[in-house]
DNA sequence: TTTT
DNA sequence: TTTT
């Protein structure tokens, strides 16, 4: 009824471009995607998750993206079944992209491009003027208090 | 229920810092968000979304982050209302985030970032060789048809 | 450059069906998003949201959805920005949405239809067969362990 | 470095409760998800699709929904990968939840639970009184027009 | 085959 | 094993 995967991730390599009997452009790739949190070793792994896309944004990935690419995938996953050589059935899923975003790759301008590590916060109240609220543009001086609180 | 809000936009000024009665900290940034068609004069336009963000993730997003900045941001919609000095309801709307990622602003390597204009493909069909699927960690030979097309 | 929402929630009144000059349907209505967590009152709070829709599922929606109806929504986070009739620039939020799907409102079957409070867990260890995976299609055994755990 | 994923479906059979020798809950059930559209023969085809939940929520999972309950899932796709006993590497992917809502299963008041049918619209002009805007909260009256139309 |  |  709905099904919805959002993810931001590396080509691990070059796409694949190919087409169906009635010419439609299909490019696949696999993208490395970083997990939230380190192993019990320490070490950040990330997940290998296939993506396929279809027609004219098929095309403009094999053409534009490499391997080490940075994108944000749109797309609804996919599980398809079947029976293998040893009458195993085996369970393959993919990704489904409607909308593949080329990211820049590396930083130029205005600061480290990786999120910092996660400090302490300093716990400090700040001392500002008249309005606390910096999306109000109506006169209501908000407060913001702890009641805001979202988490 | 449920409510999910996924963007990724640029910072439209740098972001602003407070700290609540507690000192816990809170910042809040506007975010360019490109609209992914042209109006009927043919400009991009883009929608201007406030976010706020909590805790430490304020902290890093307030001493890293700059007007100009690209993001992805994950968080729920929240609608706020109150009456302003006339008397009148006003509505505020901002995502509150639980996850900011700092992405990369402009590209290095491999190839441009945006997007490329949306061109007519081929047509033509792949002289493609024994394997149809690029996912297959088994031997079944699959031939992609214009049956697997998902739109 | 991404602009994704997903809400489910409840219609707070019945929705309003206009068309355009050119006879484009266009819905509207508000949707009552419960918060997931409460207030420092013990409360729970919902955001407001409303949305839009345009074309046959605008008339799909005005046909068979009333006020109290759950639904799920998808559509992108959209921004508006005019001056009202006192110079004053007023800012509206709308979710524009491309897939509007209706929920059923109360349970028959199977149990609860909200989610039961949060009690503790057993802490009981599971004292089960060979395979402890059961998503394996394949002979491998799984262990499941501490490491396994995402958060 | 970002994984979303967002589902509704029912399960396609009882969930399964586990421990990790720790005592963690963990519980795991298939969702049977319908895809949006028809296949060449017309039928409606599912994705089915395994989710992981751990701790309370497993708990409440296992102890409150049955085969064929709707719910709605949060969460990020996980990718596992390991070797079976012919040495053949297999790729399991799952979904592991960080939320999971329990949705009636069949709707009492309100009309229809599902969609309706895609019919075509009327295309009539609708006969408006004075405001055009049904989110106004203000005074400028919003003539629609075929300008805001999205897609 | 596994990105930075 | 495949939901409605």
């Amino acid at each position: 009824m709905l099904n919805r995967v959002i993810l931001i991730g590396r080509l691990t390599w070059d796409p694949e471009l190919r087409y169906t009997p009635n010419g439609v452009a299909v490019a696949s790739f696999r993208l490395a995607v970083d997990r939230p949190f380190t192993n019990q070793q320490g070490e950040r792994e990330a997940d290998f998750i296939d993506i396929v896309v279809w027609r004219q944004q098929a095309e403009n990935v094999a053409n534009y993206l490499k391997k080490g690419r940075m994108v944000a995938v749109e797309g609804r996953l996919q599980v398809r079944s079947y029976e293998n050589q040893e009458g195993r059935k085996v369970r393959v899923s993919e990704v489904v992209a409607d909308n593949v975003r080329f990211l820049p790759t590396s930083g130029g301008s205005g600061g480290p491009s990786g999120n910092p590590a996660q400090e302490g916060g300093s716990g400090f109240q700040n001392d500002r003027g008249s309005s606390n609220d910096p999306f109000a543009d109506d006169g209501k001086p908000i407060d913001i208090s702890d009641d805001d609180l979202p988490f």
